[in-house]
DNA sequence: ATTATTATGGAACGTTTGTTCCAGAATAGC
DNA sequence: GCTATTCTGGAACAAACGTTCCATAATAAT
């Protein structure tokens, strides 16, 4: 008995994450999401309640949809530092795919631009980059164990943090270059320094 | 015969310096600017034109005085690796005046939030990123040749231009993070990481 | 003191913002 | 075909935005 409605409530959410993704949140108008999403301004509202709940489920979505396939990259087939390489060519590859400059990684564009002021915000990402660290270990300790590394738990940890944070600048760095070659090369050296830091 | 300025120019610029590093261009309202300068409207629009160009003004008195004082200390007494220690604790000990979550890099945050829309911005931004790399690699060559390293002269570039983009990572990270540990773990490791990498 | 000159800061502008609201459109069951 | 239900999208809103403008204040020169 009740309408149907043109768009179900997760369409319009994966097609706000990327005007988000882009935009970011300040830079992203109501008016925008509805000619992007081609749904009315209503449905926006009586969905979610405004803007800023409608954002942080575009983050939910990123989360769970796109950054989970990412991380599931590391848990594949791939083992070690393969694993991570896999990781980075998910990235690389969408922005092979979408043009340079590129979106970057979601996460890390709210980090820069609400994290500081937004408790909310910050907490979501500590909790995802924490995540993020626990499986970018889980291959730094298979390749240091393959490489018989003299490494001790406490510095594995260590590279693995460093792993989140180099790799947060890389994509905040795709947003700001033209130059798609410098995300493969990036690729390259990082893991060549992971290789020779584990190899001690 | 004119009457004085309560503010100079370059203090005008000073002052909406800080704000617009904390909370980006499109978070800062000229409300915001005029109660943090201390300014009225007018002397905005007259001296600058308009938020934009205040706004540019304001990264390049960042770039000059901030930034510039950044890279000197890659050039003075200390060499190779510990030159770029310095650089680091440079900045962390910002963020340890300033407080966490911290305001990271106004280049850094620029560049996520503006220089994918704004080609002003990306170009003034890839300037400045190739003039860090070239101020690191300076150090890292420092650092190679102390170590008798093997490393060629393209391994070295790539290893420069990873060092810009991983700490970009990092001030974008302090703008997420309450824990300023986190960054003095970060340049320790990432210190340990290229003295391996140089060390083959 | 008077005048000439220039910065000042608040009033007022038209837009654009995020949000609310509701007449009407569109379907499912009868 | 009619009714009940609920989603739709544009009209309308106040608030905030960036910007313009100008009477006023404040000095330096006369």
């Amino acid at each position: 008995m009740p309408r149907p409605r043109s768009k179900t409530r997760d369409e319009l959410v994966q097609s706000a994450m990327w005007v988000f993704w882009e935009n970011g949140f300040e830079g992203t108008s109501v008016e925008d999401l509805v000619s992007a999403t081609g749904v009315g301004r209503g449905a926006i509202y009586s969905d979610f309640g405004g803007k800023e709940e409608l954002f942080f489920a575009c983050l939910t979505e990123y989360l769970e949809t796109f950054m989970a396939a990412a991380i599931e990259t590391l848990r594949s087939d791939a083992e070690g530092l393969d694993a991570i390489s896999d990781y980075f060519d998910y990235f690389i590859g969408l922005h092979k795919k979408r043009g340079m400059p590129g979106p970057g990684c979601f996460i890390a564009n709210t980090m820069t631009e609400l994290a500081p002021h937004l408790v909310e915000a910050r907490e979501k990402i500590e909790e995802h980059m924490e995540m993020l660290r626990r499986s970018f270990l889980r291959s730094i300790k298979q390749a240091a164990k393959k490489q018989n590394s003299k490494k001790g738990d406490k510095e594995l940890n260590e590279l693995a943090r460093l792993t989140v944070i180099s790799t947060q600048g890389l994509w905040s760095y795709a947003r700001g270059t033209s130059d798609l070659t410098a995300l493969e090369s990036f690729k390259r050296s990082f893991l060549t320094m992971l290789e020779a830091t584990l190899g001690r």
